[in-house]
DNA sequence: TCCGAACATGACACTTGATTCATGTCTCGG
DNA sequence: CCGAGACATGAATCAAGTGTCATGTTCGGA
């Protein structure tokens, strides 16, 4: 049950060192100049030339520009959900997971902010490929949350809608900080940002006269 | 003190009706085929072809094809924004006002998927008009976010860059939710799903044990 | 009714960049 | 250390689409 068309399946990988060692250089490369300048300035010229090999050396690789934007999206979706992986792993709870994750997703983008650029560009270029990040991601946090709400970590959902709502509320919040506060103003500290969104995650915006979470 | 750089000032308008009309044939058109193919597939020539004018006739209105972007950037906030108003004019507090902000621009998506597709492409073509897009509305956001604090009918922020924070998530979220059940799924129905949102908006994710909200 | 400005046309000159390919060079298992 | 497959080269090919312009047509005020 393969879903990816034949003309969407990247080609075969190399066989020699060598040959690992320019495909690389390729990808790297197009992270860099496709982040940087976005696709479509970013030509098969300035990757290869970025890269150090010639232009032809490209399509020993990769079938064309979109073909390495499939990958990149792959590999971020890869990168992230390890970092958000380790990073939440000693979490307490739901709650605490998620200040974590939060906290570690838009360490993530300021590290990678050329990555995360290619990711959303691939929107517009294989919105297959976009859809299927974010799907896969849901998916992930659906099951989690669930999980979470059985254990009452966190209010129950009113129905399994819910959940899926919930979880892409919670990737919006993430995506637009991630974009505000991660790549528009990369200085900022994040402490601050962490606290009220966490807080805001927890507690909604209702009005506080409640009892404090308990531990 | 005007922002906008020569090279991206909008041509001098029509002068006439027969011109007026002309231009807002092609700023359809491109709506449409900027939305559905995408700004690389959709050429000057198929915008015009879809407007039914000749080619040369686009760059008496446009000087390209990312100036009309531009133009449908602003379009796009101005319609959204009065929705908006118009749908949150008799909220009776903030968090009415949230949730029937949200069904509103739900519903505004679904009814405009183009318009909206564009601007979120914006930000690729010409990052500073979409940028501009959502400060503007995170300023408006932050302003009113403010005011009800005030009044006490949500949570007080921790901090100014709290109600900040707090704006973007409150975006982000508007944002996902209009991608996934706007544009990815525009059948399903909306009661439940703003229903789930807002009730995380105002209670967040923390078990309830806790007094339900006053009117 | 008439005239200058505004608008419309569509062929085409020009740029740009993707992809191919004929010709070498390297790698590595045997 | 040899040969076949793997890899690398970059000039040439090829496709597409942008923006221009010389030539009409229409508009609207006087």
């Amino acid at each position: 049950m393969d879903q990816v068309s034949p003309g969407k399946r990247p080609l075969p990988p190399p066989k020699t060192g060598r040959g690992e060692t320019t495909r690389r250089k390729i990808l790297e490369a197009a992270q860099r100049e496709i982040g940087r300048r976005g696709f479509a300035e970013a030509s098969v010229a300035t990757i290869t030339a970025e890269a150090g090999v010639a232009q032809g050396t490209f399509y020993i690789y990769f079938r064309s520009k979109e073909d390495v934007m499939r990958e990149l999206v792959l590999h971020m979706g890869r990168m992230l959900r390890h970092h958000l992986t380790e990073a939440t792993a000693k979490a307490k709870d739901r709650l605490d997971a998620e200040r974590l994750g939060l906290r570690a997703f838009l360490g993530f983008v300021r590290k990678n902010p050329d990555l995360y650029k290619v990711v959303e560009e691939s929107q517009f270029v294989d919105e297959a490929v976009y859809r299927q990040y974010y799907t896969e991601f849901a998916k992930g946090y659906r099951i989690a949350l669930a999980a979470a709400e059985k254990r009452g970590e966190i209010a129950p959902g009113s129905s399994s809608v819910a959940t899926e709502v919930r979880a892409w509320m919670l990737m919006g919040i993430s995506v637009f900080l991630g974009q505000r506060y991660g790549l528009w103003d990369p200085k900022a500290p994040l402490e601050p940002i962490v606290d009220a969104a966490a807080a805001m995650i927890a507690n909604g915006l209702a009005p506080a006269a409640r009892p404090a979470r308990r531990k």
